[in-house]
This record gives C-alpha cells, structure tokens and sequence, in this order.
DNA sequence: GGTAAATATTTGAACGTTCAACATAATACC
DNA sequence: GGTATTATGTTGAACGTTCAAATATTTACC
C-alpha cells in the first residue's frame, strides 16, 4: 500500500514549530472570522467571499466557472454554496446567454445589503485578528511568505 | 440585528492583498496536507495530530481533556475523532482511574505502526508544500508572526 | 453534418466540525 | 452528610466540503 519509505529528512525543532505555529494560527484566525460572520450576519466566511467576489464583479454577476475559479473553490464548493445563498434570497441564477452549459450568478438586492451590513464587522474582525497584532514590516512579510507559498503550491504538480 | 455600525478602518490595497494571500495559503497548505495523508494513509490530516500527539505522550496515552487542549481541539472534536480512531483500532479508551469522568486515550500498537508508516510522507509534504519554498529567515519570520497572531488572540476576549 | 472528446455545472453520499443538550462524577458550601 | 455547582466527556442534529457520478452542451475531427 505505502512504497517503500525512501529518504526522509525529518523535522528540526525550528521547522517544527514554525509548521505547528503556521497550521494553529490558520486555524484560529479562521475559526474567529467564521465565529465573527456567524453571529453578526449569519454566513461562514466562505459565504462572505463569494458575496465580495459577486459585489466587485462588473453588474454583480459573474459565471460559475470564473467565479469559483477566483476564489479557488472546487466548482462543487460554489455549486453548493451558491444553492445555499439562493434559498437565502441573495443570489440568483441565469442562464448564460453565449454558453448553454454556463450558469451565471448574481448578486441580488438584498443580497447586496446583506454584504454591506456584514463587511464593517468582518473588517474589523480582520484588523483584530490578523492585521492589528503585526507591525507594518510583518504584515510585508506575511504577505511575501504566503505569495511565495501560494506560487509554489500552484505551479508544482500536486 | 445589527449594531449600528461604528467606525471601519477599511482595508488599504496591501492590507488586503496581506489578508487574502495568508487566507488563501492556509486553505491551500492545509488542503495539500489533508490529501496527501488521505491518499497516503487514508486519515486527515486532524486526525493525524492526534496520533502525534498520543505518540508523544508518556506511555502512549493522555486524558482527553489534556488532549484536546494540547490540540486545541473543542472536547466533541476530539470525542468524535477518537471514536472514529477506535473504531480504525488505532485508539483504546479507558475510564481514568483518579477520576470518574475522564476518559484515557491510547494509542494502540496498530496505532503506533500506523502513524510511523504516515509520517515520512506527512514530513515530506510539510517539506514541500511549507518549508521547501521558504528561505530560513522566511521560516524564522513566519514563526514569529504567527506566534504573534496565537498569542494576542488568545490573551484576548473572544 | 455526425460522432467522439472535452467542458461546465449540478447532484448525492460520506465525512468532519460545530453547537447545544445531556449524563455523570467531583467539589463546595452550609 | 446532603444539596447545589462546577467540571469532564459524549451525543445528535445541522451544516459545509469533498469526491465520484451524472447531465447537458460545446468543440474537434473526419
């Protein structure tokens, strides 16, 4: 089942502990911003970033595919999320005009007034949460780090 | 509902661009992690925390409680996780002997294999998809940072 | 133009996590 | 010592995500 194990250069205690400290800082900024929109707007924050996505897209709308291509969801993740969103009233769903496999999303009145009652909380979730704590050189950093992570991850085979 | 807003510090460009790479380059690392050990050794990669941390227990075993703080798990993360570990035969559970309440877990022989067989494929994904990429002032950056960010919200009330 | 391959999207089942409710045992208090 | 309170852990329901399968439409190819 498993090859057999070849070269393995194990963990050094600096490594493992930036993974650790990586992986539970993940973890807890997540689960606060979820824990955040939860309770003041009702929506994960996966929900959230399908409602920006949808509010900076030209006409509110945007296709499926792009869409979830934006915000790098499996196209299952969006279908879900969107169908959710749907019964909520804050999206509908077209028809594409030029592609009659595509569907295409849009972002409703109501659902417009729901992100924009729900984005002040969310950002200063953010600012709390991850921005606030750094110093303006971390924040480069930071941003540095995950790029080069984000790169790397994208341009390898998986 | 909601509070009438107060003030927002809206995102700057860089402020945003920060958030949404550290956001997108947990999803992706954890992601990565949780396939190839659900590939590789048909758990994710939570679950493997869990082996861990028994396999580093004195006597291959913890209370539950212990467990779940050491993970920073909610007590019925864990409970579900160790329910479903034991029912794999990778985990026992005992009453503890001091305390009616709680509960041991241990980490079982068919545990203990299953984890050494994992964790050569889990280290080297870490390798890849985490440390590899990253310079070793990177490393020690992402460490500090992320520390940073686990104390202050911890040390703060939710 | 018709068949095969590729693309876009949805669906349903399985799984893990959260939250609230519950059971049980230990501790505090009088 | 008996009752209230607090601590430990589990349970079940709800929800979001993943994966594999299905459907429908478009593109490529001959």
């Amino acid at each position: 089942m498993s090859p057999v194990i070849a070269e393995v250069q194990w963990l050094s205690d600096e490594e493992q502990a930036t993974w650790r400290a990586f992986n539970l800082a993940s973890r807890i900024v997540d689960g606060a911003l979820d824990r955040q929109l939860m309770r003041d707007a009702d929506m994960g924050h996966a929900h959230y970033a399908v409602l920006v996505a949808l509010s900076e897209a030209s006409d509110y709308q945007a296709r499926m595919g792009d869409l979830a291509d934006l915000l790098e969801y499996s196209p299952s993740r969006l279908s879900h999320a969107v169908r959710k969103m749907e019964a909520n009233g804050w999206i509908e769903r077209r028809q594409c005009p030029t592609d009659g496999r595509g569907q295409i999303a849009i972002l409703t009145d109501l659902g417009r007034q729901t992100i924009e009652q729900a984005a002040p909380g969310h950002v200063n979730e953010v600012r709390r949460v991850v921005l606030g704590p750094l110093s303006a050189s971390q924040q480069e950093q930071l941003r540095d780090i995950c790029e080069t992570l984000i790169l790397r991850v994208q341009n390898q085979t998986t």
